[in-house]
RNA sequence: GCGGGCGUGGUGAAACUGGUAAACACAAAGGACUUAAAAUCCUUCGCCGUCAUAGGCUUGCGGGUUCAAGUCCCGCCGCCCGCACCA
């Protein structure tokens, strides 16, 4: 530090003179971790006698800076992680790398070098700035997926799923661009052009992977009442992404329709709408649509350019809805005179159902603009009971629960529910033999082929004689190729560099040994990310799993992470899991893979912006910002309330300056303080600060109790602050219990200032704060430790047992009721914790206020809520 | 567009199962200590009203149920997350 630049911390520190000494995270925390580390406290073992605890949380993406994000999602891990280990727990809590993605190969294109070289940089980098924010973590058990030692083995289950039937090949629609020759996700594409070229975004159809997730579906559905400790709108969002419905499919006889087309298949869920239908739409992928493309130039134009919409569901929906007129019709199955004229429609997806509807615009809101727009009859099928029928504004979509009345019903009462008309119309349709009822569900396959290069090569190989042979497990992992030419693989060339590497996708095939060709794709990260848990449990291992390893640490107990993972990684896990049971790689129980979820919030930041001189934002880092200006320049700047934190918008916070500033347990006593985790908390400069000073209070109060002997007393003060430690046992144990650290975190506040203000002997507050460096452990390890060893704890306070709080010392003598006139608090009494019923009557009347108002009446009614409250109704 | 969630003082929040709304903090204001500042400690602090009391109002908005509603029910508004190739 250059002269003249000391801070006013140290400044302090030379002030209070050569005897003072105050609380020094930057010594503390390093000390610590090291004693820690020499003891192996918190590597996991395979101890059978005790019960065992898995905590996780879910691993980060190596970017190559941790954020503060992370920060708050493993600080609640190790507070989960310390606490089971506190009580007795064999604690597993590891820590690895969702290392494949785009990123790295998009870092490769930008600025040169190799995705292999930047992710494991990047992972060196992030586990330095981790590393100091003493996380109980079992590093030994370190791995990242784009470990050969780890994707190899992601192979051999592969292979494994595809003997057992699990995965299987067909077409599928990908986004193509044709200028920089490669396949673009979904955020990749942009108003339908491609992020990089600009240029507008093609479909195209590719033999693809896919993992026979909708096999099972209906498990999935139903296992999720099995989930009790997971978040009700987590299950509900899965609920409803599996989306099971009942509904009738049948064929309605085509006219005008071209050879081989006679019949078209429809679905729907509503069938006792059918004499509402006033017009039958396919998607543009329907292979009726598709037939007439190539014959009429007017439909291959309406097709291009629903095609150009993107494949994405958002995407669609949110489009305009339009259609064209086939000029096909199809016949009424109930009235072969009534024609509804066949249209191809954008918003008709070809994934879901026969790709192909009846519309019934009188109740669906979608199917009622639709008819609007093209001028199509718009008949009601029911009205609300005891409502006439009358012409609509807009579809009349009442729940399928409420009763209503049917006009143009054909099966069951004239009043009743939805689900009842339902069922009664797809019994009469089989009745009739128009179709047959049928389950489906909404949850397709999983795509899991990517034309990318860093991912896990789908190991297959394709030969002109056998076909599609699988690799043979003796030959994994089939590992990414680093050179090309003797040269790092350039990816500044456009397309997928496994594919034209001049020797890695040639090789022989395992079945008949002729010449081959290897499979160029590589899979989704999600399925990376779909079993590391179990991996976790046996890190080495040269199998996928081990069996004594998982059959021991799974399920992972408390599972943590953000909710934008509700739907996606979490079914894509729970369906691994059960693959992973069908072929023998994890035992029957981890089917169901995590125990208890929790979905914490975001962390949040105010953004400062200016503007330059042609008007555009600008925005600007906290730290080149003070009291509401830029510190070099004096500028004003806007404040905009806050957001999540963002590069984009450089409303972050380096974790690593404020470690650097206030020391680890600051950043994780203010992460845990302010906000409940499940919400989003707000990163403040002036929060971390106040976290800081609460530290230093809680420091000093031990150190002034440096060395104190003799036992507590029996006075009144000690015995209070006994009761007030007990109380904060009492409360700091529930919240950690319930996840509301915030809570808990608010009560170490109230016992320090108890402390603080306690006339209690030098023992008594010397025992008070042990408690406290046990109650602290967790959410601040290192100053817990400190604490702990300057007031004579026993070894590590990271291996002291959990306190108890004592039941007698958590209650009071008596209560403090208060009194309500009318529900409106008015006064309150003092009473006897266990006073009778009639007893708290007497005092009642007898107060003043109540006397007063009452002025000799008897109440109408006496309330007496014991222990809680009274309430006089006059 | 569809599915899901959230909303309480100037700010982050607390309130057990329908029973004292605002615990614990931040910010702010005043004071003590100090030559001074920093640090530390003490006091005040939902809003309106009053010299002070008394009183009235208040949990996004509008209704309802109840002796009693932040909590339960109905209808809206705003913000956030997901939508299958971002991780």
């Amino acid at each position: 530090m250059p002269p003249g630049q000391c801070n006013h911390r140290a400044l302090t520190f030379l002030t209070r003179g050569p005897h003072m000494s105050r609380y020094d995270p930057a010594s503390i925390e390093p000390r610590w971790q090291e004693a820690w580390d020499a003891q192996a406290v918190f590597r996991a073992d395979r101890a059978e006698d005790r019960p065992k605890y898995y905590v996780l949380e879910m691993f980060p993406y190596p970017s190559g800076r941790i954020h503060m994000g992370h920060v708050r999602n493993y600080a609640m891990g190790d507070v989960v992680a310390r606490y089971k280990a506190a009580q007795g727990f064999s604690v597993l809590h590891p820590m690895g790398w969702d290392a494949f993605g785009m990123p790295a190969e998009n870092a490769a294109m930008d600025q040169g070098g190799h995705p292999r070289d930047w992710t494991y940089g990047n992972i060196d980098d992030m586990r330095a700035q981790m590393k100091p924010l003493g996380l109980s973590i079992d590093w030994s058990r370190e791995f990242a997926t784009c470990d050969p030692e780890y994707y190899g083995q992601q192979q051999a289950m592969f292979l494994d799923f595809l003997e057992a039937g699990l995965v299987y090949r067909k077409n599928a629609v990908v986004n193509w661009d044709p200028v920089d020759m490669t396949v673009l996700a979904n955020e990749q594409v942009i108003d339908g052009k491609g992020w990089r070229s600009g240029v507008e975004v093609e479909r195209r159809e590719l033999t693809q992977w896919f993992f026979r997730i909708s096999d099972y579906a209906e498990e999935l559905l139903e296992a999720l009442d099995g989930l009790h400790d997971w978040p009700e709108k987590v299950r509900l969002m899965q609920r409803n992404w599996i989306g099971k419905s009942r509904g009738l499919q049948f064929a309605f006889t085509t006219s005008g329709a071209p050879e081989g087309f006679d019949r078209l298949e429809v679905y729907s869920t509503r069938p006792d709408t059918l004499l509402g239908a006033t017009f039958a739409a396919i998607s543009p992928d329907h292979p009726l649509a598709r037939h007439l493309e190539r014959h009429d130039p007017a439909v291959a134009e309406f097709v291009a350019e629903c095609r150009r919409t993107g494949t994405s569901e958002e995407a669609l929906e949110k489009a305009e809805k339009r259609g064209l007129d086939t000029g096909i019709t199809v016949l009424h199955p109930f009235d072969n005179s009534v024609e509804l004229p066949v249209y191809i429609a954008n918003f008709i997806l070809m994934d879901y159902g026969t790709g192909a509807i009846f519309g019934c615009p009188a109740h669906d809101q979608r199917d009622f603009e639709f008819a609007t727009k093209y001028g199509l009859p718009i008949p009601p099928v029911f009205v609300a009971e005891g409502a006439d029928e009358a012409e609509l504004s807009e579809a009349y979509v009442p729940p399928k629960t409420e009763k209503v009345r049917y006009i143009r019903g054909f099966a069951g009462q004239e009043v009743q529910t939805g689900e009842a008309a339902v069922d009664a119309a797809i019994e009469f349709c089989e009745a009739q033999g128009v179709g047959h009822g049928v389950t489906r569900f909404r949850l397709r396959d999983w795509g899991l082929s990517r034309q990318r290069y860093w991912g896990c090569p789908i190991p297959v190989v394709h030969c002109a004689t056998c076909g599609v042979v699988p690799e043979k497990k003796k030959n994994l992992p089939v590992a990414l190729p680093y050179d090309e030419d003797g040269k790092p693989i350039d990816f500044s060339i456009p397309g997928n560099p496994l594919d034209r590497h001049p020797s890695w996708k040639h090789c022989a095939c395992p079945k008949c040994g002729g010449e081959a060709r290897r499979e160029t794709d590589t899979m989704d990260t999600f399925v990376d990310s779909s079993w590391y848990y179990a991996r976790f449990t046996a890190p080495r291992a040269t199998t996928p799993t081990d069996r004594a390893e998982a059959e021991y640490w799974m399920n992972v107990d408390q599972y943590i992470g953000g909710v934008e993972h509700a739907i996606l990684h979490l079914l894509y896990s729970r369906f691994f899991a059960r693959a992973m049971v069908k072929t023998g790689h994890l035992p029957e129980k981890a089917k169901e893979p995590f125990s208890a979820l929790f979905t914490q919030g975001m962390v949040t930041h105010e953004i400062y912006m200016t503007r330059d001189a042609k008007g555009r934002p600008v925005y600007h880092l906290p730290e080149a910002v003070g009291e509401g200006r830029l510190k070099d320049s004096g500028e004003a700047v806007t404040v905009i309330p806050s957001q999540k934190m963002s590069k984009s918008k450089k409303n972050v916070v380096d974790p690593v300056n404020i470690i650097g500033d206030f020391g680890a347990d600051t950043a994780r006593w203010f992460i845990l303080s302010d906000s409940p985790p499940e919400r989003d908390v707000e990163w403040t400069a002036a929060g971390a600060e106040a976290a800081h000073k609460h530290l230093s209070r809680v420091w000093r109060l031990a150190d002034e109790l440096r060395g104190t002997t003799g036992t507590p007393g029996n006075d009144d003060a000690d015995l209070a602050l006994e009761k007030a430690v007990h109380r904060a046992i009492e409360e700091v144990t529930k919240g950690v219990d319930g996840f509301a650290f915030n809570k808990s975190i608010a009560a170490l506040y109230a016992l320090t200032n108890t402390v603080m203000k306690s006339d209690a002997s030098a023992p008594a507050r010397a025992r008070a704060m042990r408690v406290m460096a046990q109650l602290m452990a967790p959410m601040v390890p290192h100053l817990a430790e400190e604490v702990w060893s300057m007031l004579g704890g026993e070894g590590l306070v990271a291996r002291a047992p959990w306190p108890k709080a004592d039941p007698a010392l958590l209650v009071d003598d008596t209560v403090t009721l208060p009194i309500q006139i009318n529900g409106k608090r008015r006064s309150e009494i003092a009473v006897a914790r266990d006073a009778a019923k009639e007893e708290v009557e007497k005092l009642v009347l007898a107060d003043d206020a109540v006397r007063r108002v009452l002025d000799g009446r008897a109440p109408r009614k006496l309330i007496v809520v014991p222990g809680r409250i009274v309430n006089v109704v006059i």
